[in-house]
RNA sequence: GCCCCCGUAGCUCAGGGGAUAGAGCAGACGCCUUCUAAGCGUCUGGCCGCAGGUUCGAAUCCUGCCGGGGGCGCCA
């Protein structure tokens, strides 16, 4: 640790040590070398040492990074938390990254990253580019993420959408952490709603042929199934027409089905997400028989038992509350079948050794039932990570509206990103924890767009673009730029919070919270804000970037483009664009 | 009846064992001869639903209660 003395060659310790991917285990490192020290050296007793316990203090005041080992080994030691504060501090090994060490009540060692560091991370992050803050936590491990993935049996709705910004952030943030991500959507083409759909479309169908039917009673009345009769009458004619009061054709609920599947597809892509796959839940019961091979391993553990004329999964053996049926009476497999041989494929034939399926709480019933079966396939329990988010209370001037397929109105995700646009919507789907009902007030939403907060992130963006873009008409870019030079006090401020990029993607692909994103976005932003203004504030011109200082201009440019970078990051993170002006 | 989520500033929400509880919007007052004022600064605003418990330390964990939402089908 206290290897390179301090004045020599500090780039190459700060590089070969530390950077803001390791820093917390370094500092780890640090704190238990410092304890073995004191420990070495009589000063502490030979106890068992808790882990260091490296946080982050709200209160920059406090440091960069603290640790709160003298708190929870203060009883074991038998000595003040205060006193083992201290002794550990004195103890601390000389490093290039971090300042010595401060002590503070009750029983804090704080740390302070160097200046050095910290100039360090701006050529770290120019040199990683738009792979800044990229982690190896995934080891390159093939993962899924399966969003949306909802009934084509009508157009999205706004609480889809909610589905499909936390969905593409999480499946980014996974490949960011070192996965090999998919996205996937699963088609619904197959069941007991399907057919309905079916039957709703041929009864629009025949209205328009001028038959007097009506739709069925748990059909789909939403305007949408008339136009969809009537894009195909109007391209097919009247060829799906058959004898008053014969069933629906299937090859009308097929197509049926295709072209909503293709809308919802087009609706996706406006709202910025694209699927590496759609995965059709009818190709489970085709040539490949996995619905056939799933069960078979279900019947080999023992787990299937034919009772009251169906076919019952036993999962009350496995700790469910009660058996389910996977095979009803009349010989269709269930929802829950389906359900099991699509798992059988993820993990057993494709081999994702990390899936998540991301579902609206209205499906939480099925979390349980499904991560018993898929035990029962003899997959890792953890390997399956299901996050559920609550459904969105839509108001319209301060009047809830329902959101149902079949209830009347719906509003389409389509109209939401007409009216506010997909950056907006994503910003402030994203904004929320996943569990927390929200309530979205689309008159809200569109009155107040100027105003909204993700404006104000990708306002920074713009305006590091066009500092940039000042520059470059000068002659002036942050090539040879000394980042020595940045030790203003808004100038570190800005390189600490773009550090935090790194912490932010490791605890969104770890706990399934992207919240996080945005949240840290305003911050960044904020930073960026303040730094800039800062300039304003004093008054004084030879504080801004671009000054008659020449090298001080060229190292605040590199400080500039590496902010660029990180903010341009966490957008595409969240799936939102990162303009060069606004 | 049983299970899950939520209850934090006027509003919408972060924080989910550590230091004086945060943001945006709303409200008050300042700041453009200046690389974008879609910005910055200062101020106002809180029995963190209630009551117990665990802990050196609880908004955070546990128990109970109250309030809001969702689930418990041979629907998906």
């Amino acid at each position: 640790m206290g290897r390179f003395p301090r004045g020599r060659g500090w780039r190459y310790a700060v590089h070969s040590m530390a950077d803001a991917r390791n820093i917390r285990s370094h500092l780890e490192t640090l704190v238990t070398t410092a304890v073995s020290r004191a420990v070495a050296s009589g000063e502490l007793p030979d106890v068992a040492v808790p882990t260091a316990a490296i946080e982050r203090p709200k209160d920059p005041a406090n440091g960069d990074f603290a640790s709160t080992l003298p708190l929870r080994m203060a009883r074991g030691a038998m000595r003040p938390p205060l006193e083992l504060a201290k002794v550990i501090a004195k103890h601390f090994p000389e490093d290039a990254a971090v300042e010595r060490p401060e002590v503070a009540p009750p029983g804090f060692v704080n740390f302070r990253l160097t200046s050095a560091f910290l100039q360090a991370q701006v050529e770290q992050t120019i040199a990683l580019g738009e792979n800044f803050a990229d982690l190896a936590l995934g080891e390159g491990k093939k993962a899924q993420v399966e969003f949306v993935s909802a009934n084509p049996t009508g157009p999205l709705h706004v609480g889809n959408g909610r589905g499909a910004a936390i969905g593409d952030a999480l499946a980014a943030v996974l490949a960011a952490a070192g996965y090999e991500v998919e996205r996937e959507y699963y088609v619904n083409d197959a069941g007991t709603q399907t057919d309905t759909f079916g039957d709703t479309l041929y009864a629009r169908y025949q209205q328009l042929a001028g038959r007097e039917v009506s739709i069925p009673a748990d059909g789909y009345p939403g305007e949408y199934m008339v136009d969809l009769a009537r894009t195909i009458r109007d391209r097919d004619g009247d060829r799906y027409l058959r004898e008053p009061g014969e069933a629906s054709p299937p090859e009308l609920n097929a197509l049926g089905l295709e072209l909503m599947v293709a809308q919802i597809g087009e609706t996706l892509a406006r709202f910025g997400v694209s699927y590496d796959r759609w995965y059709s839940e009818k190709s489970l019961y085709g040539a490949e028989g996995t619905y056939e091979q799933a069960m078979e391993v279900l019947r080999e553990q023992g787990q299937l038992m034919q009772r009251e004329g169906a076919l019952w999964f036993t999962s009350s053996e496995l700790g469910e509350n009660k058996d389910n049926v996977v095979v009803r009476s009349d010989g269709r497999p269930t929802y829950y079948a389906s359900d099991i041989a699509y798992h059988y494929d993820k993990f057993l034939r494709r081999g994702f050794s990390l899936v998540a399926d991301i579902w609206g709480a209205d499906h939480h019933g099925h979390v349980s039932r499904l991560k018993t079966a898929v035990r029962a396939l003899g997959v890792d329990a953890n390997a399956l990570q299901i996050l559920l988010y609550q459904l969105v209370t839509l108001k319209r001037g301060g009047e809830v509206v329902r959101l149902s397929k079949r209830g009347g109105e719906i509003i389409t995700l389509d109209e939401l990103v007409e009216e506010v646009g997909a950056d907006a919507a994503r910003f402030f789907f994203l904004m929320r924890s996943p569990g927390a009902q929200m309530d979205f007030d689309l008159d809200l939403a569109v009155r107040q767009s100027n105003e909204n907060p993700f404006y104000y992130v990708q306002y920074a963006h713009a305006r590091l673009a066009s500092i940039l873009q000042r520059a470059a008409e000068q002659g002036l870019t942050p090539d040879g730029g000394k980042v020595g030079l940045l030790s203003q006090p808004h100038e570190l401020a800005l390189i600490r919070e773009m550090m935090r990029l790194v912490d932010i993607i490791e605890t969104v692909a770890t706990t399934f919270e992207p919240q996080h994103l945005p949240h840290f976005a305003m911050e960044l932003a904020t930073a960026f804000h303040a730094f800039n203004d800062a300039f304003k504030q004093a008054g004084d011109p030879g504080l801004k970037v671009i000054t008659g200082d020449e090298d001080m201009s060229r190292a605040r440019l590199r400080l500039v483009l590496a902010a660029k970078i990180a903010l341009a990051r966490v957008l595409g993170l969240m799936g939102m664009s990162a303009p060069e002006r606004m």
